[in-house]
DNA sequence: AATACGTCCAACCGCTCTTAC
DNA sequence: AGTAAGAGCGGTTGGACGTAT
C-alpha cells in the first residue's frame, strides 16, 4: 500500500502560477510566514494549490533575492568544481551560490553547462587522440562523455576492491613533474575556497583517468601512464591504503592522517567550513562509488558511478 | 508561411529523510 | 521502537518559445 497524497489531486490547480497566485502567496508569507506547514498553508489563504506547489513555487521563484540567468564565469566554476566534487547534489551547490536555487541550478547544468563542458572535453580528447597517434580513445564518445563528464572512468585498479573499502575519490593528482621517476603522488582535495594536499604512494592512489573533465578550474586531462609521468584531475584513494582516512574524509578540520607509511603535508588546518563538512560527510557517508567494469575491445575500463 | 526540431525552464512526481507523537 | 505525516530532494515532463528548413 502507498503512502496517502499530500492532497486532494482532483481538487488542486496545477500548472503555471498566475499573478493573482503569485500576489497572495507571498503577501501572506511575508505578513505570517509558512506556519512550517505547507500543507496547511494553501486552505488558509485560499489557495487552489497543493503545498507542496506552494513551497516550490515560493522557494524557486517568490522567495526575496533570487537571481534567475546570468550565471558568471566564476558561478559556472563553482558549479563544475562541486559537481566533480559531490554530484548531482543541487541542494548543496545551491547553498554554496546565494540567490540560486537548486532548480536553477539543476537546470542550467542539463540544458547549459554539461554541454559546455562536454563540448571542452571532446576537443580535449580529439587533440589527446591526435598525441597518441591513434584513434582507440574516441571510441563510444557519446556514452562514454556521460560517464565522464559525471566523474571518473578508469582503468583497472590494481588493488581489488573489497566490502566498504570502495576507492573516495581525490581531485588533482599529480607527481613531481620535475620528477618523473618519483613514486609519490600528490592528491589534492579542494574546492573552490580551500584545498590541502596528501601525499601518496602508488599503492595507496589509485590513478583513474583515462580522459577526465576539463574546465577552467580542472584543466589537466592525461591518460595515465604509469606514475613517472603521472598527471590527473580525478583519482581515487583506496580507504584501506592510507592509515588514518577516515579521520581525513570523515573529520576534515583536523587534517591529520596517522604517520604509517604516508606522509601528510596539510596546507589547510581548519578553514574547510561548511562546504568541507558536506563534502566529506558526502564523500564518507552518502556516497559509495560502485566502480562498474566496462570493457572495450580487450581492455576493461571501471566506470565509476555514484549510486 | 508552415512545419519540424531544439532549447529552456517552471512545475510536477515520487522517493527518502526528518520529526513528532 | 514504531508509525504517520510533512519537508526536502533529485529526476523528469510538458509547454512555450526560438530557430532551421
Amino acid at each position: 500500500m502507498g503512502r496517502a497524497p499530500c492532497c486532494d489531486k482532483a481538487n488542486v490547480k496545477r500548472g503555471p502560477w498566475s499573478p493573482e497566485e503569485d500576489a497572495k502567496l507571498k503577501s501572506y508569507i511575508e505578513e505570517h510566514g509558512t506556519g512550517g506547514n505547507w500543507i496547511a498553508l494553501p486552505q488558509k489563504i485560499g489557495l487552489k494549490r497543493c503545498g507542496k506547489s506552494c513551497r516550490l513555487r515560493w522557494l524557486n521563484y517568490l522567495r526575496p533575492n533570487i537571481k534567475h540567468g546570468g550565471f558568471s564565469e566564476e558561478e559556472d566554476n563553482i558549479i563544475c568544481s562541486l559537481y566533480v566534487n559531490i554530484g548531482s547534489r543541487w541542494s548543496i551547490i545551491a547553498a554554496q551560490l546565494p540567490g540560486r536555487t537548486d532548480n536553477d541550478i539543476k537546470n542550467y547544468w542539463n540544458t547549459k553547462l554539461k554541454k559546455k563542458l562536454l563540448g571542452k572535453q571532446r576537443k580535449e580528447h580529439h587533440a589527446q587522440a591526435r598525441r597518441a597517434g591513434g584513434l582507440k580513445q574516441e571510441i563510444k564518445r557519446e556514452s562514454e562523455d556521460t560517464m565522464l563528464a559525471v566523474g571518473v572512468i578508469s582503468r583497472t585498479p590494481h588493488w581489488s576492491y573489497e566490502q566498504n573499502s570502495w576507492p573516495i575519490p581525490v581531485a588533482n593528482a599529480y607527481s613531481d613533474l620535475n620528477n618523473q621517476t618519483s613514486s609519490i603522488v600528490t592528491a589534492t582535495m579542494n574546492s573552490q575556497y580551500s584545498s590541502f594536499d596528501i601525499s601518496l604512494t602508488q599503492d595507496q592512489l589509485y590513478p583513474s583517468t583515462v580522459n577526465t573533465i576539463t574546465t577552467d578550474t580542472c584543466h589537466t586531462s592525461n591518460v595515465f601512464q604509469g606514475f613517472g609521468n603521472f598527471s590527473s584531475d580525478l583519482a581515487c584513494v583506496d580507504p584501506q591504503h592510507i592509515d588514518g582516512s577516515e579521520r581525513l574524509f570523515y573529520g576534515m578540520e583536523s587534517m591529520e592522517i596517522g604517520n604509517g607509511s604516508t606522509n601528510t603535508t596539510s596546507t589547510e588546518s581548519t578553514s574547510w567550513g561548511d562546504i568541507s563538512s558536506l563534502v566529506s560527510h558526502y564523500e564518507a557517508c552518502q556516497q559509495r562509488i560502485l566502480p562498474q567494469e566496462v570493457t572495450f575491445e580487450g581492455s576493461s575500463y571501471f566506470a565509476m558511478q555514484t549510486q
